[in-house]
DNA sequence: ATGTGC
């Protein structure tokens, strides 16, 4: 399939319309030559698969970490025209609306915090639940989690669970507009209704980390994401909308496969690719309860800082403030926005799908907050729980390119069976203790469908976003700490 | 990813 590909640069490349009839733009693979060529297979069908959409402008595209997903690969990237016949579609978003990235700073630094390292993980895991089926501690009602649904993450500092600055630090501001709660499913909200504050399973983590000086590679910049000594321990963790979003995303699905052919003459390739016209009943209804699990999501990052902080104050003996325990920023990597883009040098109200991929905002964007807008916004990549992850910049090239996007995290390479029979959650747990990370896990099982080798090289997808410039390389961060989801 | 699958 290599072969196939047309190089546009090191770091891009295309495949062209002729590849499969019905695409209506070119797709385009951004990745070093290395990680083009270890592409999965499936990546390939989907992305020209997605090519196809209605609305769709410029280019379908797939990031460095890409693999293969419903409907669209993880990695995924595609803009819709809303103003002509686009579509929105689940499975360009994903099954977790609103999976997304939460980046904490502390004042403390590496020999502070290694006497209490493992007292501070064990208290993580049991304050921050974990694990399919988890349940928080909040309670609440059906009433109450609609008001979530609507009201994001300012009903978490109402209640106490948060900082007033953190909405600011939060996509969004925490609160998404334009939710329509009546668009929501019951059987949605029974099951998101006590999920909140729980971090989910797979590869959803909870990681104290370290900044050492040599991972600082743009150092004022660095400084004003408040990432400021040698050794600086952070807070990275990364959940979404748990069963809630899965439902959401499952209702619509179901919904727009009934209507998508027969109400709207809209052939695809693939089931999985199901959609509806942006502008029908049905498509706006879905974004009108997506936007809903988009809120829960961030309240549910939300009640987790809440919980790390408590944790902090509890082990260390200091208040939260005190420790520093602030907001970096909050991204969100399966998404769809409505985003205003320069195309053709005209400026366009488009509908943004990002699945497994993240916002990339150059300097200047009003979407940016005051503090960051001069340099753009961070962007916060979880690597897989070995080796290391990563805090990016936003760029111009993004905004001019990949409508302002860049890739999420590693991506898997190895399927999570395959990387089960390989590996032994216990041994790998030893392992890595003995190497400096102390891991916390529900199930050994789980453990080792997350082991290092069954992502690509974080450096090297790195690597490649940061050479196409559509994100820039600020600061690396070491694991020493993790709770499994 | 997910009260994990027909």
């Amino acid at each position: 399939m290599f072969e196939q590909l047309k190089k546009i640069s090191d770091t891009v490349w295309e495949i062209p319309k002729t590849f499969k009839p019905g695409m209506r733009v070119p797709a385009r693979i951004y990745a070093t030559e290395k990680l083009a060529r270890e592409m999965d297979l499936q990546v390939y069908e989907q992305i020209t698969n997605v090519a196809t959409l209605p609305g769709i402008l410029k280019y379908a595209y797939c990031m460095p970490d890409g693999h293969s997903g419903y409907g669209f690969p993880i990695g995924g990237v595609a803009a819709m025209d809303i103003n002509n016949d686009g579509v929105i579609s689940p499975g360009g978003i994903g099954f977790d609306i609103n999976c997304g990235m939460r980046l904490v700073t502390t004042n403390l630094t590496y020999d502070d915090i290694k006497p209490h390292l493992k007292q501070l993980v064990d208290e993580l895991f049991h304050k921050v639940p974990a694990g399919v089926g988890a349940s928080g501690f909040v309670k609440l009602n059906a009433a109450e989690f609609k008001k979530i649904t609507t009201d994001g993450s300012e009903w978490c500092v109402e209640k106490g669970y948060g900082w007033k600055e953190d909405l600011e630090f939060t996509e969004e501001n925490g609160r998404i507009e334009g939710v329509d709660v009546s668009k929501i499913s019951d059987k949605a909200i029974k099951r998101g209704l006590s999920q909140i504050g729980t971090l989910g399973s797979g590869n959803h983590y909870l990681e104290i980390q370290v900044a050492k000086p040599e991972f600082v590679f743009d150092k004022k910049i660095a400084e004003t994401f408040g990432i400021t000594i040698p050794n600086q321990i952070v807070i990275m963790f990364h959940c979404g909308s748990r069963g809630f979003g899965h439902q959401v995303a499952s209702d619509y699905l179901e919904k727009f496969l009934s209507v998508m052919e027969r109400k709207y003459g809209i052939k695809i390739l693939d089931r999985e690719l199901a959609c509806a016209p942006f502008n029908s009943p049905e498509g706006q209804d879905y974004f009108a309860a997506m936007k809903g699990a988009i809120n829960m999501s961030f309240v549910n990052r939300q009640v987790i800082l809440h919980r790390i902080r408590e944790v902090f104050s509890k082990v260390l003996k200091q208040d939260a403030e005190k420790l520093g325990l602030r907001m970096v920023y909050d991204v969100a990597h399966n998404t769809a926005k409505i985003e205003k883009h320069k195309i053709d040098g005209e400026t366009k109200e488009v509908l943004v799908h990002r699945k497994g991929a993240t916002r990339a905002f150059g300097p200047g964007r009003e979407e940016i907050i005051e503090k960051y807008r001069k340099v753009g916004q961070p962007i916060i990549i979880g690597g897989s729980m070995e080796t290391g992850s990563y805090l990016l910049v936003g760029t111009e090239g993004a905004m001019n390119e990949t409508f302002g996007s860049t890739c999420h995290g590693s991506g898997r390479t190895m399927s999570r069976t395959k990387a089960k029979h390989m590996y032994r959650g216990e041994q790998l747990q030893k392992e890595m203790e003995q190497r400096g990370i102390y891991v916390r896990t529900v199930t050994f099982s789980g453990l080792a469908e997350e082991a290092g080798p069954a992502y690509k090289d974080i450096d090297d997808v790195i690597d490649a976003v940061h050479r196409a410039d559509i994100s820039r390389k600020v600061v690396r961060f070491i694991p020493i700490g993790n709770v499994k989801g």
